[in-house]
DNA sequence: TATGAATGAGTATTCATTCAT
DNA sequence: TATGAATGAATACTCATTCAT
């Protein structure tokens, strides 16, 4: 009862755990907005989820579309790292796709990127929303690049990357969605992302 | 207290334009919800637009969710009817599914349904939501009724018709979002729609 | 204990008074205006001093800027009204002025046009800010007038009467000031404004 | 612990221009108070105009009022020095006004120290309010001594010196204000000063 | 059927101030 | 001497909702 109901005054001590109250501030913000969307999530919600004052979280970010803008950019690249690693290795290109499809799924969160951009277009400045729309465009292309390059190695047939790139990520996002919808249909993950993964593959009319 | 102006017994009171007041609420704020989002249409918004009173709007919808609700199943339902009426005909599903998708892609708003009910879930009773995943769930089962009636004519290998339904969805709606990140790349709508619906149909591998 | 703790929600019946509530708010605001300032007055404030809600005072003006707009103008179109009304009349120009300086005085409030101008700028649009400076001018054109006349009468020598429009309220201002600065060396309200018009009549070089 | 950058001892440390920082802060914050007013200027904008930190600013006044009194009483100390310099002099009186006049209305800055003390009253402690008023004071004392010699002397006519000082200064003041209210009727900043002069010198009554 | 007036709870943001280093 | 981190309280403004008419 004594212990930490009115915070001190000042400054307390840096964290013990090392992460510095910036990046405890972006982290769950992060997993704040892709829980509940930009307009639903409030500083004030952020703050508390962080333990820390509204005042503080200003301290750090000067406005809600800055934390907003930060937070999706640092995870937009962190997928893109995820992206390139995967697509380095000398597998074939499908199962590349299983292992991003997989992973995408196994985040807790529905990332889904383009219902963000929607919300966040409204209230972001014309500066942020480009730099969130670089980091998006980094993530597409390094997809957009391993199909082109497995079109020329004639893994599969030549056609549009782009195209390609980006329905394969409405699809894995789809997946996500899933889970909500009809949830029991799928013995497992592994049975769901085969599943999406193969429909890209082979499309409607040419399943096994 | 009994100056209630003179007015024609039975029939619903009519807009000089033949649409009831309730009505063009609904539809002014459908479309106010389809372009920004359930959290940033403020009930104010959707009075003004409707050129009428708050309070109006409250006669009419107890609350804000009550009308967001109402929007979205009326909203749902005119799709399922479109669908329907597609899936009826004698045609072959590929050019159905082309019709369904040039359909949905010509429609102004992008149609995001799965992040609405995201953005929504915060806010709805569960009545509501109920409401909504029912006439989503008639949507998908149009789809996949008619993806199984095709497997089972031999017109289309058999799968998972389910996946099937959904996931064309999801690429539909990704062509919709496309215009903001790569634009410039199609000539035409048809020319989108065409390929979106040949790589839903071939998958990567089987490209032409 | 009962009684007004927590006001009902919903409409209350009409102030008993007869005076709006919108009346209300701009005459409670236009003196808390005069006394503290612009920056230094609240919307916080003014609601609880009306004792109605900040909502409430937001439901007739719209942001801050607007309410104190309002308030400003409709003062100097009250000072301006009566400055028309002392004027208007047959006496002898220096009788005029006294009573206008008089009138000036006894407001209980401290009435520096100049120094309001200089606070808002600042924070008014520009749209606002003309509106104030209208009002200003009006004030202004009527005393120049009266100047003018009186020249063209031969009442008093030719000179610039904008400038001696502009001394006259300036040191009419200083009068109200003075209370503060040094309030003892007057017996009577009467004998300060005698003396201001004095001094503003015969200058420093010609009194008595 | 022990890491403070060597330092020569017993001086003062200047900056390059040497200038202290806290005559630098003190010099700015004047000005930026003269500018905006009290209310308007934080700490957080001084701090950042002088290139430290808040915590600097705080290092050196204890508080935003100390910062605000520091700066008022030195800058009238500043404004009383000068008008010693300029009454000490042999200069007939009227000479001597236009001097002062012109200095003050040459500062870029529009220091009206009545409307300065209202802003602050709310926020001054008891003695910060002395402190200030004391000096204001001392201004006055100045300009009434030189009025009530040359009274003694007979180069003016005998009145109340104190009420010719604040008028003196009101007008002034408002010169100032002027190029706001009508820039264009003056041809020059001398010939502004030269009318102010001989109106508080004649009156309205005694023009040429 | 429709509305004007009012509200309580929130929302983003700012600010003077403190304190450990 | 100087600062980076943190805070509590305020500030302008919004919004869903209610109710008497």
């Amino acid at each position: 009862m004594m212990q930490r109901k009115h915070r001190t005054l000042g400054r307390p001590r840096k964290e013990q755990d090392g992460t510095s109250t910036k990046d405890t501030i972006l982290h769950i913000a992060t997993g704040m907005f892709l829980e509940k969307g930009y307009p639903l999530v409030s500083m004030d919600d952020v703050a508390q989820q962080c333990d820390v004052t509204k005042a503080t979280v200003y301290y750090y970010y000067k406005t809600k579309t800055d934390l907003f803008t930060d937070a999706m950019v640092q995870l937009m690249n962190r997928i893109h790292e995820r992206i390139v690693v995967i697509l380095s290795t000398n597998e074939p290109l499908k199962k590349q796709l299983f292992q991003f499809a997989k992973g995408h799924l196994q985040a807790t969160v529905d990332i889904d990127i383009n219902s963000f951009m929607k919300e966040a277009k409204t209230s972001l400045s014309q500066e942020q929303l480009q730099l969130m729309q670089e980091a998006e465009q980094k993530m597409y292309d390094e997809l957009e690049h391993a199909l082109k390059k497995a079109m020329d190695k004639g893994e599969i047939p030549g056609s549009n990357p782009r195209l390609g790139a980006l329905l394969f990520v409405s699809m894995v996002t789809t997946g996500n969605n899933m889970n909500t919808v009809f949830k029991n249909s799928f013995s497992s993950l592994d049975d769901l992302v085969t599943q999406i993964v193969d429909f890209y593959w082979d499309g409607l009319a040419n399943g096994s």
